[in-house]
Parts: structure tokens; sequence; C-alpha cells
DNA sequence: CTGAACTTTCAGAATCTTCTGAACGCTCAG
DNA sequence: CTGAGCGTTCAGAAGATTCTGAAAGTTCAG
């Protein structure tokens, strides 16, 4: 594939997302490639990802299964083709929240325990004022955990329940893009 | 100091919270440091901190400074002492606020602008109906890419010190969803 | 079964991040 | 002014992450 201009729009945005996920804690390379299989709508071989976003055979790999492991990318079969295909989940608040909470989840557990065990020494050994106030603090810090991850956990279940409405959402959100953003694409 | 009891348990409730910290994208150093004066309570000089933490004079300078430009540790002057001392903002809400929104704005700006500028070069050289589904897509992503922000903003700007109650995460969707009609109707 | 087409794996390379520790600089007491 | 006490800086070390590229593995047509 010769270097195209919409191929160059593609990798502007490719990139731009890829910073907002790296952002977010992941590889660059999960935001660039699920951008493009996005941008792109129909799906694409591993090989085509490559050239396009200039990533190895081997990062192409590992990026495509992280991705699918993370489920905001699937494996499209396509008669006659021996290749396989790949395209994007196009459900945003699917991806967002099957990532939130998978990625939260694991630490969450690991911190209620190890703050839980600081709190067991401390109140196993403390005395005095200063021992009193120290655990306080940390019962509030505790508490504060607690409430971020049920607030995290709440935004997620209520989006999931809430799904039709979201969906109403991203239309109107469609429209005032299409407003917005000058009036080309029906007149 | 001697290793205490007390010492071990707030190594390991610094520990944990830097790794969320960590989770978030900052250092571990930045979670551990601010955890440890946190509990503590009373201001500590740098040199203390480094002792309690394992860090090195460098690590420590470096790590304070960093948490005074979050705004999430602060010196404090103690008449008679030659050293600093530091202390910890025990604003949980405040801290949040603050780095939160320090911590996206660059970044928004810099996709919004990139994603614009995916999009006029699209409009530019797109023809057909494959360029045309793919402008939407890119404009589907801009929608949500603001929709985010949005969210963010409003969970930002609500401004809810009260953490005790935090069942209500429909009214936040509800602002959302009257942020981006109100967005709409003056397109 | 065999070879071609394609994918996955992984050791080593490249790169990026963070830390150490010593030199430097600042401030204050005397 | 001088030296002690502290904090900061930064070059190089150490460590962590991610990528490359080639070998090994898989699948399928013939």
């Amino acid at each position: 594939m010769e270097p195209t201009t919409e191929n160059e729009a593609e990798l502007l945005a490719a990139d731009a997302i890829g910073d907002v996920i790296e952002h977010w804690g992941f590889r660059k390379a999960l935001g660039r490639t699920w951008t493009m299989l996005y941008l792109h709508g129909d799906a694409l071989p591993a090989a085509e990802l490559g050239e396009r976003l200039q990533m190895s055979a081997g990062a192409v790999s590992t990026t495509l299964t992280e991705l699918q492991r993370w489920g905001v990318v699937r494996k499209v079969w396509i008669p006659g083709e021996r290749r396989e295909f790949f395209e994007a989940e196009t459900d945003f608040w699917k991806m967002i929240s099957k990532v939130v909470h998978e990625r939260e989840r694991f630490l969450a557990v690991s911190v209620r325990e190890r703050l839980g065990r600081a709190q067991a020494v401390l109140k196993r050994t403390g005395s005095g004022a200063a021992s009193r106030a120290r655990l306080e603090r940390l019962g509030r810090l505790m508490n504060f955990a607690t409430m971020a991850e049920t607030v995290i956990e709440s935004f997620l279940a209520s989006r999931r329940v809430d799904f039709g409405e979201f969906g109403n959402l991203l239309a109107l959100g469609r429209q005032v893009t299409a407003a917005a953003a000058g009036k080309g694409r029906k007149g």
C-alpha cells in the first residue's frame, strides 16, 4: 500500500488515541491498533496492520492478542481467506466497563488486604494519643479507598443497566458533531 | 530510629497506596511518600522520610518537589529548626480534583487538536461511501472523547465533598446528558 | 504427507524510566 | 567570613518495558 493521505489521517488519529491509552496506563500500541481497526471499519489482516502502523509482525501479534484479551478486538473469519482478520469492538461503553472492571478488581483486593493488615498491626501495638490518631487516619484512608471502589463499581453498573439511555446520548452526540462540524454530510 | 512495628505498619500502607498511585500512572514513590506523611500526621524532614521509606536523598528531594507541584504536600516552617519539614494535604477531594484536572487538561487539548486535523484531512481528500463511513466513525470517536472529558469535568465540578453518599451516579449521568444536550442546542 | 501461507513465541536489542550518590549551592550561627 | 547542616541537581547505574526479527508452530490445500 502506498502512503495515502487517508492513511496519514488515520495515523494522526491512531497516534492521538494511542497517547490517551498510554496516559491511562496501557501500551500505546494497543490504542493505535484499536483505532486503526475502528476507523477502517472492515476487518484487517495482521500483516496490513503492521504495514499501516509500522509495527513488526511480533508486535502486531502480541498487541492483537492483548486487545482480544481485553475484549475490544475480535477475530473474524472471512470465507475463502487463509489469513485471519481482526475487527474493532465499536461499543465504547462495553469496552470501557470491561476494561475498567478487570483493571481495578485485582488491585482493589490487594490494597484492601494490605491496609487491613496495617490496621491490625497498629491496633495490636499502638498506645497513646499519637497512635490513636494514626489509626484514625488509616481508617479514613481505608474509607476513602472503599468509597472510590464503590464509585467506580456504581458507575460501571449504572451504565451497564442504563445502556439504552447511553445509546441515545451517543446518537445525540453524533447529531451534535454533525451540526457543529459543518453541514457537509447531509447538505 | 530503630525499626518499630509501627513503622512496619506504615510501610505496609504506604506500599499499598504506592501501588494504587503507580496504577494510575504516577511514580510509586509519590504515593509512598504522601502516605507516610499522611499517616504520620506531624510534618517530617526530608532525611527522616528517606530513612523510613528507604529512599536516597536525591529520590526524596525530587519526589517531594513533584508532590508539591501537584499541591498534595506542603513545606512547613518550624521555628528554631534548621531543616525544612513536609506535611501531607489531608483533603482527599482537594487532591483528587487538582490532580485529575491538571493531568487531563493538556492531553485533552492535544487530542482534540489532532483528531480535528485528521478530520480535516479526510474531509479534503475523501470521496465515496467508504470515506464517508470513515469520517462518521472518526466523528463518533471525537464525540466520545468530548463526552469523556465532560464526564470528568462534571465529576470535578460536582464537588461532592460528602463522600458518605456515593449511590447517586445516575445524577451524574443526567448532568452529562444535560451538558451534551446543551452543547448540541447551541451548535 | 508436504509445502506454502500465516501466526506466535521469545531471546536479545533498544529505549524509557527511575534511582543512587556525590558534588554543588544555599542559609544561618557564630 | 567561615564552616556546618541541609537540600538540590545531575551523570551514570540499574531496572523495567517494549520492540524486532527470526525460528518454531499451526493450518490447510493439494
